[in-house]
DNA sequence: TTAACTGATACTAAATTGGTATCAGAAAAA
DNA sequence: TTTTTCTGATACCAATTTAGTATCAGTTAA
Protein backbone atom coordinates (compact mmCIF):
# COMPACT_ATOMS: atom_id res chain seq x y z
CA UNK A 1 0.00 0.00 0.00
CA UNK A 2 1.92 3.26 -1.31
CA UNK A 3 0.55 6.11 0.31
CA UNK A 4 2.04 9.28 -1.67
CA UNK A 5 1.67 8.51 -5.68
CA UNK A 6 3.97 9.70 -8.12
CA UNK A 7 2.42 13.50 -8.59
CA UNK A 8 2.55 13.91 -4.97
CA UNK A 9 6.18 12.45 -4.74
CA UNK A 10 7.14 14.87 -7.52
CA UNK A 11 5.27 17.75 -6.33
CA UNK A 12 7.44 17.77 -2.63
CA UNK A 13 10.58 17.06 -4.19
CA UNK A 14 9.68 19.60 -6.63
CA UNK A 15 8.72 22.24 -3.37
CA UNK A 16 12.14 21.12 -1.68
CA UNK A 17 14.14 21.86 -4.78
CA UNK A 18 12.27 25.44 -5.20
CA UNK A 19 12.77 26.21 -1.25
CA UNK A 20 16.60 25.31 -1.47
CA UNK A 21 17.33 27.60 -4.37
CA UNK A 22 18.36 31.79 -3.43
CA UNK A 23 15.94 33.37 -5.68
CA UNK A 24 14.53 34.57 -8.64
CA UNK A 25 12.09 31.96 -11.48
CA UNK A 26 13.01 28.73 -11.91
CA UNK A 27 12.40 26.95 -15.34
CA UNK A 28 10.61 23.82 -15.33
CA UNK A 29 13.16 22.23 -17.24
CA UNK A 30 15.77 23.09 -14.33
CA UNK A 31 14.10 20.99 -12.17
CA UNK A 32 13.00 18.37 -14.41
CA UNK A 33 16.61 17.32 -15.00
CA UNK A 34 18.09 18.17 -11.58
CA UNK A 35 15.12 15.94 -10.35
CA UNK A 36 15.10 13.62 -13.25
CA UNK A 37 11.01 13.95 -13.59
CA UNK A 38 9.70 13.29 -17.07
CA UNK A 39 9.53 17.00 -17.74
CA UNK A 40 5.80 16.86 -19.17
CA UNK A 41 4.39 15.02 -16.47
CA UNK A 42 6.39 17.64 -14.08
CA UNK A 43 4.98 20.52 -16.01
CA UNK A 44 1.43 19.47 -15.50
CA UNK A 45 1.74 19.03 -11.88
CA UNK A 46 3.55 22.46 -11.68
CA UNK A 47 0.39 23.74 -12.96
CA UNK A 48 -1.48 22.24 -10.53
CA UNK A 49 0.52 23.80 -7.68
CA UNK A 50 0.48 27.24 -9.54
CA UNK A 51 -3.22 27.00 -9.48
CA UNK A 52 -3.66 26.22 -5.80
CA UNK A 53 -1.16 29.17 -4.76
CA UNK A 54 1.75 26.81 -3.54
CA UNK A 55 4.00 28.14 -6.22
CA UNK A 56 4.01 31.32 -8.43
CA UNK A 57 4.52 31.79 -12.13
CA UNK A 58 6.04 34.15 -14.62
CA UNK A 59 5.64 33.13 -18.58
CA UNK A 60 7.96 33.91 -21.06
CA UNK A 61 11.81 33.56 -21.69
CA UNK A 62 13.78 34.20 -18.01
CA UNK A 63 10.14 32.95 -16.24
CA UNK A 64 9.63 30.20 -14.56
CA UNK A 65 8.25 29.45 -11.38
CA UNK A 66 9.34 30.12 -7.31
CA UNK A 67 6.99 29.03 -3.95
CA UNK A 68 4.24 31.02 -2.95
CA UNK A 69 4.70 30.55 0.81
CA UNK A 70 7.09 30.12 3.10
CA UNK A 71 9.03 26.71 3.29
CA UNK A 72 7.50 26.32 6.89
CA UNK A 73 3.57 27.28 5.75
CA UNK A 74 3.66 23.97 3.18
CA UNK A 75 2.84 20.98 4.81
CA UNK A 76 2.69 17.90 2.48
CA UNK A 77 -0.87 17.69 3.52
CA UNK A 78 -1.39 20.07 1.26
CA UNK A 79 0.05 18.19 -1.31
CA UNK A 80 -1.52 15.17 -0.75
CA UNK A 81 -4.93 17.26 -0.71
CA UNK A 82 -4.27 18.75 -4.00
CA UNK A 83 -3.19 15.46 -6.00
CA UNK A 84 -4.59 12.41 -3.85
CA UNK A 85 -7.79 14.27 -2.40
CA UNK A 86 -8.33 14.47 1.70
CA UNK A 87 -6.72 11.41 3.91
CA UNK A 88 -9.83 9.32 4.41
CA UNK A 89 -9.34 5.98 5.82
CA UNK A 90 -12.63 4.19 4.62
CA UNK A 91 -15.95 6.34 3.17
CA UNK A 92 -18.03 4.39 5.67
CA UNK A 93 -16.75 1.13 6.60
CA UNK A 94 -19.82 -0.48 8.44
CA UNK A 95 -22.69 0.86 6.42
CA UNK A 96 -26.30 -1.10 6.19
CA UNK A 97 -27.01 -3.67 8.40
CA UNK A 98 -23.91 -3.49 10.93
CA UNK A 99 -23.80 0.52 11.49
CA UNK A 100 -27.34 1.62 11.72
CA UNK A 101 -26.80 4.57 13.31
CA UNK A 102 -23.98 6.90 11.51
CA UNK A 103 -24.34 10.23 14.04
CA UNK A 104 -22.68 8.35 16.63
CA UNK A 105 -21.30 5.78 15.58
CA UNK A 106 -17.95 4.74 17.58
CA UNK A 107 -15.89 2.99 15.19
CA UNK A 108 -16.76 5.89 13.07
CA UNK A 109 -15.17 7.77 15.47
CA UNK A 110 -12.44 5.12 15.73
CA UNK A 111 -11.46 5.52 12.04
CA UNK A 112 -11.90 9.22 12.00
CA UNK A 113 -9.63 9.30 15.52
CA UNK A 114 -6.54 7.87 12.37
CA UNK A 115 -7.92 9.71 10.33
CA UNK A 116 -7.14 12.85 11.81
CA UNK A 117 -3.84 11.58 13.29
CA UNK A 118 -2.58 10.96 9.82
CA UNK A 119 -3.40 14.01 9.05
CA UNK A 120 -1.72 15.79 11.37
CA UNK A 121 1.81 14.07 11.44
CA UNK A 122 1.57 14.71 8.12
CA UNK A 123 1.07 18.75 8.60
CA UNK A 124 4.28 18.52 10.89
CA UNK A 125 6.34 17.62 7.82
CA UNK A 126 6.52 21.01 5.86
CA UNK A 127 8.84 21.53 2.77
CA UNK A 128 10.67 23.91 5.74
CA UNK A 129 11.27 20.93 7.83
CA UNK A 130 12.45 18.94 5.11
CA UNK A 131 15.15 21.40 3.69
CA UNK A 132 16.60 21.85 7.32
CA UNK A 133 16.69 18.55 7.70
CA UNK A 134 18.51 18.15 4.34
CA UNK A 135 20.79 20.36 4.79
CA UNK A 136 21.61 19.01 8.32
CA UNK A 137 22.19 15.62 6.34
CA UNK A 138 24.37 17.35 3.80
CA UNK A 139 26.71 18.80 6.49
CA UNK A 140 27.27 15.16 8.28
CA UNK A 141 27.76 13.84 5.37
CA UNK A 142 30.69 16.29 4.72
CA UNK A 143 32.22 15.97 7.65
CA UNK A 144 32.05 12.38 7.21
CA UNK A 145 34.24 12.22 4.00
CA UNK A 146 36.80 14.62 5.59
CA UNK A 147 37.47 11.58 7.72
CA UNK A 148 39.06 8.86 5.04
CA UNK A 149 37.89 5.17 5.98
CA UNK B 1 -7.27 9.36 -0.75
CA UNK B 2 -8.33 6.35 0.32
CA UNK B 3 -6.62 4.36 2.34
CA UNK B 4 -8.76 1.58 2.92
CA UNK B 5 -9.72 -0.62 -0.49
CA UNK B 6 -12.84 -2.69 -0.99
CA UNK B 7 -11.05 -6.19 -0.59
CA UNK B 8 -9.61 -4.70 2.86
CA UNK B 9 -13.26 -3.04 3.85
CA UNK B 10 -15.41 -6.11 3.12
CA UNK B 11 -12.33 -8.76 4.69
CA UNK B 12 -12.95 -6.60 7.81
CA UNK B 13 -16.53 -6.59 7.86
CA UNK B 14 -16.54 -10.55 7.02
CA UNK B 15 -14.73 -10.86 9.91
CA UNK B 16 -16.54 -8.92 12.41
CA UNK B 17 -19.52 -10.94 10.90
CA UNK B 18 -17.54 -14.08 11.93
CA UNK B 19 -16.88 -12.94 15.46
CA UNK B 20 -20.15 -12.17 16.33
CA UNK B 21 -21.32 -15.31 15.36
CA UNK B 22 -21.96 -18.22 18.38
CA UNK B 23 -20.27 -20.87 16.90
CA UNK B 24 -20.10 -23.46 13.95
CA UNK B 25 -19.39 -23.00 10.51
CA UNK B 26 -20.98 -19.72 8.29
CA UNK B 27 -21.05 -19.82 4.71
CA UNK B 28 -20.00 -17.34 2.57
CA UNK B 29 -23.62 -17.29 0.84
CA UNK B 30 -24.92 -16.22 4.94
CA UNK B 31 -22.44 -13.20 5.19
CA UNK B 32 -22.74 -12.18 1.43
CA UNK B 33 -26.57 -11.54 1.73
CA UNK B 34 -25.91 -9.91 5.69
CA UNK B 35 -23.24 -7.62 4.77
CA UNK B 36 -24.62 -7.27 1.01
CA UNK B 37 -21.04 -7.97 -0.13
CA UNK B 38 -21.09 -9.80 -3.88
CA UNK B 39 -21.02 -12.78 -4.03
CA UNK B 40 -18.20 -14.53 -6.06
CA UNK B 41 -16.07 -11.55 -5.05
CA UNK B 42 -16.23 -12.36 -0.88
CA UNK B 43 -15.55 -15.63 -2.00
CA UNK B 44 -12.12 -14.72 -3.57
CA UNK B 45 -11.47 -12.26 0.12
CA UNK B 46 -12.70 -15.42 1.90
CA UNK B 47 -10.22 -17.50 0.26
CA UNK B 48 -6.93 -15.03 0.49
CA UNK B 49 -8.10 -15.27 4.56
CA UNK B 50 -8.13 -18.95 5.21
CA UNK B 51 -4.57 -18.99 3.16
CA UNK B 52 -3.19 -16.67 5.06
CA UNK B 53 -4.90 -18.34 8.38
CA UNK B 54 -7.16 -15.60 9.94
CA UNK B 55 -10.34 -17.88 8.94
CA UNK B 56 -10.84 -21.95 8.70
CA UNK B 57 -13.01 -23.51 6.69
CA UNK B 58 -14.51 -26.52 6.08
CA UNK B 59 -15.87 -27.89 2.50
CA UNK B 60 -19.77 -29.48 1.56
CA UNK B 61 -22.75 -29.14 2.58
CA UNK B 62 -22.77 -27.90 5.89
CA UNK B 63 -19.34 -26.19 5.95
CA UNK B 64 -18.14 -22.87 5.66
CA UNK B 65 -16.11 -20.57 7.17
CA UNK B 66 -14.80 -19.69 10.76
CA UNK B 67 -12.26 -17.50 12.53
CA UNK B 68 -9.10 -18.89 12.86
CA UNK B 69 -8.02 -16.60 15.52
CA UNK B 70 -9.59 -14.84 18.87
CA UNK B 71 -11.20 -11.29 17.43
CA UNK B 72 -8.27 -9.19 19.39
CA UNK B 73 -5.48 -11.33 18.08
CA UNK B 74 -6.80 -9.90 14.42
CA UNK B 75 -5.53 -6.11 13.88
CA UNK B 76 -6.89 -4.87 11.05
CA UNK B 77 -3.16 -4.25 9.70
CA UNK B 78 -3.13 -7.54 9.21
CA UNK B 79 -5.98 -6.99 7.00
CA UNK B 80 -4.22 -4.50 4.86
CA UNK B 81 -1.17 -6.14 4.63
CA UNK B 82 -3.21 -9.72 2.81
CA UNK B 83 -4.72 -6.83 0.62
CA UNK B 84 -3.10 -3.75 0.07
CA UNK B 85 0.39 -4.99 1.15
CA UNK B 86 2.60 -3.33 4.40
CA UNK B 87 2.09 -0.02 4.38
CA UNK B 88 4.58 2.58 2.89
CA UNK B 89 4.35 6.27 2.44
CA UNK B 90 6.56 6.19 -0.46
CA UNK B 91 8.91 3.67 -2.37
CA UNK B 92 12.13 6.29 -1.10
CA UNK B 93 10.98 9.29 -1.49
CA UNK B 94 13.79 11.50 -2.07
CA UNK B 95 16.36 9.16 -4.18
CA UNK B 96 19.21 10.36 -6.34
CA UNK B 97 20.52 13.72 -6.70
CA UNK B 98 18.69 14.86 -3.51
CA UNK B 99 19.26 12.41 -1.05
CA UNK B 100 22.69 10.25 -0.94
CA UNK B 101 22.96 8.63 1.59
CA UNK B 102 19.79 6.03 2.06
CA UNK B 103 21.61 4.66 5.18
CA UNK B 104 21.43 7.45 7.73
CA UNK B 105 18.71 9.36 6.17
CA UNK B 106 16.86 12.37 8.38
CA UNK B 107 14.11 12.72 6.04
CA UNK B 108 13.79 8.84 5.53
CA UNK B 109 13.19 8.22 9.43
CA UNK B 110 10.82 11.08 9.29
CA UNK B 111 8.78 8.71 6.58
CA UNK B 112 9.12 5.77 8.21
CA UNK B 113 7.77 7.21 11.53
CA UNK B 114 4.82 8.36 10.41
CA UNK B 115 4.68 4.55 8.86
CA UNK B 116 5.21 3.07 12.37
CA UNK B 117 2.71 5.32 13.88
CA UNK B 118 0.07 4.12 11.25
CA UNK B 119 0.98 0.25 11.51
CA UNK B 120 0.39 1.29 14.89
CA UNK B 121 -2.72 2.45 15.29
CA UNK B 122 -4.21 0.57 13.02
CA UNK B 123 -3.16 -2.80 14.87
CA UNK B 124 -4.49 -1.25 17.93
CA UNK B 125 -8.13 -1.70 15.99
CA UNK B 126 -8.86 -5.33 16.14
CA UNK B 127 -12.01 -6.82 15.47
CA UNK B 128 -12.19 -8.19 19.14
CA UNK B 129 -12.62 -4.05 19.72
CA UNK B 130 -14.74 -3.35 16.83
CA UNK B 131 -17.23 -5.79 18.08
CA UNK B 132 -16.73 -4.79 21.64
CA UNK B 133 -17.63 -1.44 20.54
CA UNK B 134 -20.14 -2.19 17.80
CA UNK B 135 -22.34 -4.23 20.78
CA UNK B 136 -21.49 -1.05 23.09
CA UNK B 137 -23.51 1.24 20.26
CA UNK B 138 -26.11 -1.40 19.77
CA UNK B 139 -27.34 -1.03 23.33
CA UNK B 140 -27.41 1.99 23.71
CA UNK B 141 -29.68 2.08 20.66
CA UNK B 142 -32.07 -0.30 21.61
CA UNK B 143 -32.04 1.72 25.22
CA UNK B 144 -32.40 4.80 23.24
CA UNK B 145 -35.23 3.75 21.32
CA UNK B 146 -37.45 3.15 24.59
CA UNK B 147 -37.74 6.88 24.97
CA UNK B 148 -39.96 7.90 22.61
CA UNK B 149 -39.23 11.75 21.56
C1' DT C 1 11.78 37.76 -34.71
C1' DT C 2 13.20 34.04 -32.47
C1' DA C 3 14.20 31.43 -28.40
C1' DA C 4 12.78 30.23 -23.78
C1' DC C 5 9.24 30.06 -21.12
C1' DT C 6 4.11 28.93 -19.09
C1' DG C 7 -1.23 27.81 -19.94
C1' DA C 8 -4.33 24.57 -21.30
C1' DT C 9 -5.74 20.32 -22.66
C1' DA C 10 -6.03 15.99 -25.26
C1' DC C 11 -4.15 11.60 -25.64
C1' DT C 12 -2.11 7.01 -24.36
C1' DA C 13 -0.38 2.43 -22.38
C1' DA C 14 -0.21 -0.13 -18.42
C1' DA C 15 -1.62 -1.27 -13.92
C1' DT C 16 -5.08 -1.61 -10.48
C1' DT C 17 -9.74 -2.20 -8.81
C1' DG C 18 -14.03 -4.19 -8.28
C1' DG C 19 -16.55 -7.68 -9.86
C1' DT C 20 -18.04 -12.09 -12.64
C1' DA C 21 -17.95 -16.80 -14.26
C1' DT C 22 -16.56 -21.58 -14.39
C1' DC C 23 -15.12 -25.99 -13.22
C1' DA C 24 -13.59 -29.31 -10.01
C1' DG C 25 -14.06 -31.70 -5.72
C1' DA C 26 -15.78 -32.54 -0.64
C1' DA C 27 -19.29 -33.63 2.50
C1' DA C 28 -23.87 -34.04 4.08
C1' DA C 29 -28.54 -35.19 3.17
C1' DA C 30 -32.24 -37.01 0.28
C1' DT D 1 -26.41 -43.10 -4.90
C1' DT D 2 -27.62 -39.03 -6.58
C1' DT D 3 -28.44 -34.36 -5.53
C1' DT D 4 -27.55 -30.27 -3.02
C1' DT D 5 -24.64 -27.34 -0.51
C1' DC D 6 -20.54 -25.95 0.22
C1' DT D 7 -15.12 -24.61 -0.66
C1' DG D 8 -10.64 -24.57 -3.94
C1' DA D 9 -8.63 -22.69 -7.76
C1' DT D 10 -8.36 -19.77 -11.45
C1' DA D 11 -9.49 -17.26 -15.58
C1' DC D 12 -11.82 -13.51 -17.23
C1' DC D 13 -13.72 -8.71 -17.60
C1' DA D 14 -14.91 -3.50 -17.75
C1' DA D 15 -14.00 0.70 -15.62
C1' DT D 16 -10.97 3.56 -13.45
C1' DT D 17 -6.59 5.30 -12.11
C1' DT D 18 -1.77 6.15 -12.75
C1' DA D 19 2.14 7.67 -14.98
C1' DG D 20 3.63 9.68 -18.77
C1' DT D 21 3.45 12.01 -23.68
C1' DA D 22 2.25 15.35 -27.15
C1' DT D 23 0.52 19.61 -29.05
C1' DC D 24 -0.74 24.21 -29.69
C1' DA D 25 -1.39 28.74 -28.16
C1' DG D 26 0.28 32.76 -25.87
C1' DT D 27 3.94 35.61 -23.20
C1' DT D 28 8.23 37.75 -22.41
C1' DA D 29 13.19 38.77 -22.88
C1' DA D 30 16.97 39.19 -25.69
S1 LIG E 1 -18.97 3.02 10.39
FE1 LIG E 1 -20.22 3.98 8.95
S2 LIG E 1 -21.82 4.52 10.28
FE2 LIG E 1 -20.69 3.31 11.63
S1 LIG F 1 14.56 9.68 1.39
FE1 LIG F 1 15.24 8.01 0.25
S2 LIG F 1 17.28 8.00 0.92
FE2 LIG F 1 16.64 9.83 1.85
Amino acid sequence: MKVLNKETDYAVRSLISLGMKPEGWVSAKVISEEQSIPYQFLRRILQELIRNGLVLSKEGAGGGVKLGKEPDEIGVTDVIEIFQGKVQVSECMFRKKICSNRANCVLRHEIMRIERLVNQEFSKVTIGKLIADLKAVESMRSQQTKQPD
